[in-house]
DNA sequence: GTTCATGCAAATCGTTTGCACAATG
DNA sequence: CATTGTGCAAACGATTTGCATGAAC
């Protein structure tokens, strides 16, 4: 399969970048519409596979309502908040020791994990007080 | 609101006890229905709902296609087959300090966490050779 | 008897897909 | 021009829900 650009696919791959809100499909497409009002969410979904295809971005799902889109494919860890839902990067350094001390636990060959932290995210802490 | 027994609940809860596969509602609908042929898909998740309420079940989701439920309620780790795509228990005792470094990287109140393992399992490692 | 649980079927909703046309290289 | 991308609408599939009836307490 060989990708062409597309203006639709540009401007996902934008709004991804450097967002760390973990987007669900349908608040991208509201975005998109916005430069592109003919836009529909079957692009915004077939975009986002050819992205993650691409290694440009990736879905992130923990079991929530909808899927979650990131443009930060590097392993790394997530914070969600149990009040807002909202789903951020926790900027902490990924512990490869954890895998190792996994397989210990079983004949299973593990090769990566992920970890998804919960509690309450700063601007809910303070609308709480 | 106030729950009553019913022969429903009782071996659905039965079938998810002890069981290591964190089966899907549609699975545990089939074997429900070898003792309640009349039984619906409805009342599977109805009451999977209610076993979760009453804290003797949960729902483990990982943004795989369907979601699965297990009895097991304490926190504990998974593994997750990158082949065979089942998911498992890793028996692996969980790390209480992590909350502690995740909430120094970030202004959260980080109350709790969870690890899912990817890998190889044991039998699919069998079957590769 | 009152309230909760069930079966059945229809509804919901996020996501996927088929198709004819438009855009890319 | 050969092929990929798009918009549109319909299809899909897991889960939820409304309703009349049955079971529990």
């Amino acid at each position: 399969m060989k990708y062409r650009t597309s203006r639709q696919r540009e401007l996902i791959l934008e709004l991804l970048s450097n967002n760390p809100y973990h987007p669900s499909a349908e608040w991208i497409y509201r975005r998109v519409r916005e430069s592109i009002p003919r836009v529909s969410l079957g692009t915004v979904y077939r975009n986002l596979e050819v992205l993650a295809d691409q290694g440009l971005a990736q879905k992130v799902s923990f079991g929530e309502d909808r899927d979650r889109f990131e443009a930060n494919t590097g392993e790394h860890y997530h914070f969600i908040c149990e009040r807002c839902r909202e789903i951020t990067d926790l900027v902490m350094p990924v512990d490869p020791s954890l895998n190792r001390r996994a397989a210990r636990f079983g004949k299973r060959a593990v090769k990566r994990h992920r970890i998804v932290f919960y509690g309450i995210c700063a601007s809910c802490r303070k609308n709480m007080a």
